[in-house]
DNA sequence: ACCTGAACACCGTTCAAGT
DNA sequence: ACCTGAACACCGTTCAAGT
């Protein structure tokens, strides 16, 4: 009764493979984590694959909203980005987890094609929403320029939360991103 | 004849970890690859986490003596900076592989204890080696400073290749690389 | 010293069968 | 509409047995 079995496993399975990764993601585990047989799984997703891209695409939805409203709460950059880089902190400091897409990324020649589409799509509205954060303000850099800074400030962040994972420490991430400031990378 | 079955084994696994992952490592592919039965692999390496020990200790042993090379053959920072990067940038055109540790860490919580304690030692090595060539330089940063730009620049450089990886396009690695460049984040 | 076949408990997947 | 048990070919691992 306390809402639908489909919701429920994504919900298990997103926190799975953002611990364990999908190869880490079983069926049968997931099925004793909802109380139900792997069998029952399959029924409301077919495959495995099916069950991934539906995580991404709803992980790259949510962001999307996540992002649009730190540009309509703030005009200012330096807090837009600040908020930005906090979503990926709190990751790790669930349980030292890691970007959905991140380490699905990793992944990438173990992914069924319609799980890495969705895994793509994620790089592309994070870039996509940097280029609109970079854009607000005036500044002489190329529409190409922006795009590949963009490109450079996403990949950068992941990468801070790989290894700070790889650590298990949340303070190398916080030391990371604050040098990449210093340096100039992020606004 | 052509050597001993345990380099064999470690040539084929490594290639394996680095298109698919420690998780995407099977025995029983591998054994076919090198010719034997699985349960032969185990002689070798009792077990998995033995031989993803062995291969992220050998991949850090490798990486230290090539870098090492870079600052014996060049006193110019820059030169040797770009050399770094083409390491991990050989390891995407080598049919888009990623950095044998780089993938581990993504699948942090699938490792075994001995895997992840080699896997942080990939990470060890390259933050002392960035130091050092940091330090080669006079500059007004403090050692602190220091140790976490080079913590900054090895993340970042672990984000674009997994960044290129998952869109399977290396130009996003190059493009990735020439923006820290340009934001100052590489020497 | 090195390899093997057979067994164990796992895995995703399929499908006929139940309600 | 939703769930299940049983089967299939996979997996890492163990171990007694071979040479």
């Amino acid at each position: 009764m306390t809402g639908d079995t489909k919701a429920t496993i994504m919900d298990a399975a997103r926190a799975m493979v953002q611990a364990r990764g999908y190869n880490g993601l079983s069926f049968r585990e997931l099925a004793k984590d909802v109380g139900v047989k792997s069998a029952s799984i399959h029924y409301h997703f077919p495959t495995k694959g099916d069950l991934g891209a539906a995580l991404a695409r709803r992980y790259s939805d949510e962001a999307v909203d996540i992002f649009n409203g730190f540009l309509e709460a703030s005009q200012d950059t330096e807090t837009c980005i600040k908020k930005y880089t906090d979503v990926f902190r709190s990751a790790l400091s669930n349980n030292n987890r890691m970007c959905l897409c991140g380490i699905m990324a990793a992944e990438h020649d173990d992914l069924p094609p319609e799980v890495r589409a969705e895994v793509d799509r994620f790089t592309d509205v994070n870039v996509e929403w940097l280029v609109k954060l970079l854009s607000r303000g005036r500044s002489k850099a190329t529409a190409e320029e922006t795009r590949q800074r963009a490109l450079a400030i996403f990949a950068a962040v992941e990468g801070a939360q790989l290894v700070a994972r790889g650590r298990g420490d949340i303070a190398v991430y916080d030391q990371t991103i604050e040098a990449y400031r210093r340096a100039g990378l992020l606004p």
